[in-house]
DNA sequence: AATCTCACATACCTTGTGTATGTGAATATA
DNA sequence: TATATTCACATACACAAGGTATGTGAGATT
C-alpha cells in the first residue's frame, strides 16, 4: 500500500516546484516527473491543479497556525500575546516557502476569492480571535471590528511578502524593522486610556 | 486610418471582461469579439495577454495619480497632503473597475513581481514620496524607510481590495471605517513629539 | 502604374488541463 | 485454489487557449 507515501511525495514535489517556479509556471507533468510517476497519479489523489496547491496550502497554513496558537497560548494579557504573535509569524515568513506558497502564490493559483477562503480557515481566523480578544481586554475600541480585522490581517500579507523577496541576508535586519513597524501600527489602534 | 481606434477599442473590451470575469476568466478570443476583430488585430497592437493587461492597468493607474496628485498638491502641509490622499484613494477604490483591475486582477494577472513593478512607476511611487515628505518635515521618524514604505503601499491595497469586494451598498460605510483606520495606523508610526 | 506598407484576418502549432479508459497487482470471496 | 473485485495508478484522447506564421486588401508612396 503505497498511496499515501505517493500522495506525499505529490505534495511534496509540488511543494517545491511551486516554490521555486510558481503556480503558473508549473505543470503537472512536471509535478508527477518529480514525483515518480504520471499525471494519472495526481488525477487519483488530488481533484486537479488548484485541489493540488490547495493541498500544498493547507499544509503550510496548518504549520503556521500550530506554532503561532502556542506561542499566543504562552500569555495571559492579550497585548502580549498579539506581539508574540507578530514575532513568531514574522521567523516563519522568513521560510522562503511558507511565505511564497502563502503570500505569493496562494492569491495566484485560486483566485483572491478562494484563497481568502482558505485564509479564514487559518490564518485569518488567528487575526479575528486576537483583534477581538484585545476589544475585549479593553485595548481596542469596539469599532469597525471587520474593517480592523482586515486591516491586521493585511499588514500581516504586507510582512509576508515583504520578506519574502527580501535577499536571505537582508532578512534578519528587515524582519527586525517590520515587527517594529507593525507594533507602532497596532499602536496607532489602542484607544488613548489605554496607552 | 482606424488603427488607434481599433486600439481603443480593445483596451475598452479588455477592461470591460477583464473586470467582469477576470484575467484568467478572459480569452482573447472574448477580447477581439467585443471589440468586433479577430484575434489578429490583438497581436498587432499588444504583445500578447499580458501586454494587453499592462495597458489596461496603465491607464487606470495614470487617472488615479493625477487625482492624487492635484489632491496631494493643495496641502501645504505633507501630514494634511497625507490624509486627502487616502481620502482620493478610498474614493477611487469604490470604483469597481479601479479596485478590481488593479488590486485583484493585477498581482494574479502579472505576478506579484512583475506587478510590483508596474506599481513602482504609480502607486508605490506615490507612497514613497508622501513618506519622505512626511520623514522631511519631522513626523515620521528617518528609520527603515523602505519597510515603512512598503507597509503604508500595502495598508493601501488592503484598502483597495477590501473595498473590491464590499457590495456596493455598503461601500460607504466601509470606505469611512477604512479611512479612519488607516489615519489611526498612521498616526502610531509618528514621532511622539509631533502628535 | 507599380510598389510597398499598414492593419488586420486566417490558418496552424504547441502547451497544458481535464477525462475516459486500460491494466497489473493485491485483496476478498467462493 | 480459482474467480471476482477493487485499488492505484498508466495510457490515450479531447479540447481550449496562447502564440506564431502567413495571407490579403486598401491606402500611401514613388
Amino acid at each position: 500500500m503505497y498511496a499515501e507515501a505517493t500522495r506525499a511525495a505529490l505534495i511534496e514535489a509540488a511543494t517545491e516546484l511551486f516554490t521555486r517556479h510558481g503556480f503558473a509556471g508549473t505543470s503537472l507533468e512536471d509535478v508527477a516527473a518529480a514525483a515518480q510517476v504520471t499525471r494519472g497519479a495526481v488525477y487519483h489523489h488530488f481533484a486537479g491543479k488548484q485541489a493540488l496547491f490547495e493541498a500544498v496550502l493547507d499544509e503550510q497554513e496548518l504549520h503556521m497556525t500550530k506554532r503561532i496558537s502556542t506561542a499566543v497560548a504562552q500569555h495571559d494579557d492579550p497585548w502580549e500575546g498579539s506581539i508574540a504573535a507578530i514575532d513568531v509569524f514574522l521567523d516563519l515568513c522568513c521560510d522562503p516557502v511558507y511565505s511564497k506558497i502563502v503570500w505569493q502564490e496562494g492569491p495566484t493559483a485560486l483566485g483572491l476569492a478562494r484563497w481568502h477562503e482558505c485564509e479564514e480557515k487559518y490564518a485569518y481566523g488567528l487575526v479575528e480571535a486576537s483583534i477581538n480578544a484585545l476589544i475585549e481586554a479593553g485595548y481596542l475600541e469596539r469599532k469597525a471590528v471587520d474593517t480592523t480585522i482586515r486591516f491586521a490581517f493585511q499588514i500581516f500579507g504586507a510582512a509576508g511578502m515583504t520578506l519574502a523577496d527580501t535577499p536571505a541576508a537582508e532578512k534578519p535586519r528587515v524582519r527586525d524593522e517590520c515587527a517594529d513597524v507593525m507594533r507602532r501600527m497596532l499602536a496607532g489602534l489602542r484607544v488613548p486610556e489605554a496607552r
